[in-house]
DNA sequence: GCTTGACCTGGAGCGCGCTCCAGATCCCAC
DNA sequence: GTGGGATCTGGAGCGCGCTCCAGGTCAAGC
């Protein structure tokens, strides 16, 4: 008896991948996620694979990548192994964007926090109501 | 005679403030700013201040802040000096979810970067072609 | 068998933040 | 005074990424 591969319910995937049922089957249709299979009456059942595939999705989402760009790379795992080094190109390339973004990031929180401090000091200067002598 | 204060024509500010002409009427008419002072013939000039309060709307903004929350935040800033407790509360958990929001970035980016060394492995096990020989 | 809840499909709708457009006016250089 | 570029207004349109809906099917417990 060999390990049975486990499965998945739509409300399982949606525990564990984080996106919600609608988006697990938009990214189905629009082709970012592979026809998922599907038990006798129709519904799906999400394998270990999709769930890994839903993380990889996770994190570029997560990090800003445009569908359409995910949609890219989606293809190339698609096309098989004679696209890693592209695949890889896109992954460095976004990960430089996130790099640049991050960047802008903390400068502009850098100047959201000095305009903190000068809040905190006009509120000391001017305190709400000076105590009776 | 005294300091004139300067004045700006609309594509100065375009300029100087980093956002799209369209953006800043778009701010002036839902009321993110204040109306703008008019030349004779009905053309705007931006003040010095407002370049300052723009200022601060491009960091709101670009640390992801909603147009809402800048709406309440310039309502505040209209309400007078009494409201600076205010502001002060809301920039802070602004800041928090920026910081928040950063932490998730980094981690996010961890793992892309995983997936990259990942990548990086798999080519260097199965290069383009072997040398002949 | 029946109920109840999870799931199905195709397609419409939406929230956000702009962005674009038409048609008019203004302003400056020549 | 004329041409051409900058600017004006009000309103429509859009791109993105979901999200919701109607109307139906499937599955598991009683």
């Amino acid at each position: 008896m060999g390990v049975m591969t486990e499965t998945y319910s739509p409300a399982q995937t949606v525990e564990m991948s984080g996106f919600s049922l609608d988006t697990l089957r938009y990214y189905e249709r629009i082709g970012l996620i592979e026809p998922v299979r599907r038990a006798a009456g129709g519904h799906r059942r999400y394998s270990d694979d999709d769930l890994g595939w839903l993380d990889m999705l996770r994190c570029l989402r997560g990090t800003g990548m445009p569908i359409a760009q995910m949609h890219t790379f989606a293809e190339l795992v698609r096309d098989g192994d004679d696209t890693i080094a592209d695949r890889l190109a896109l992954l460095e390339e976004h990960d430089a964007n996130v790099e640049t973004e991050m960047a802008r990031l903390i400068e502009l929180q850098r100047k959201v926090r000095e305009k903190i401090a000068y809040y905190r000091g006009a509120l000391d200067e001017q305190p709400v109501e000076c105590v009776r002598d």
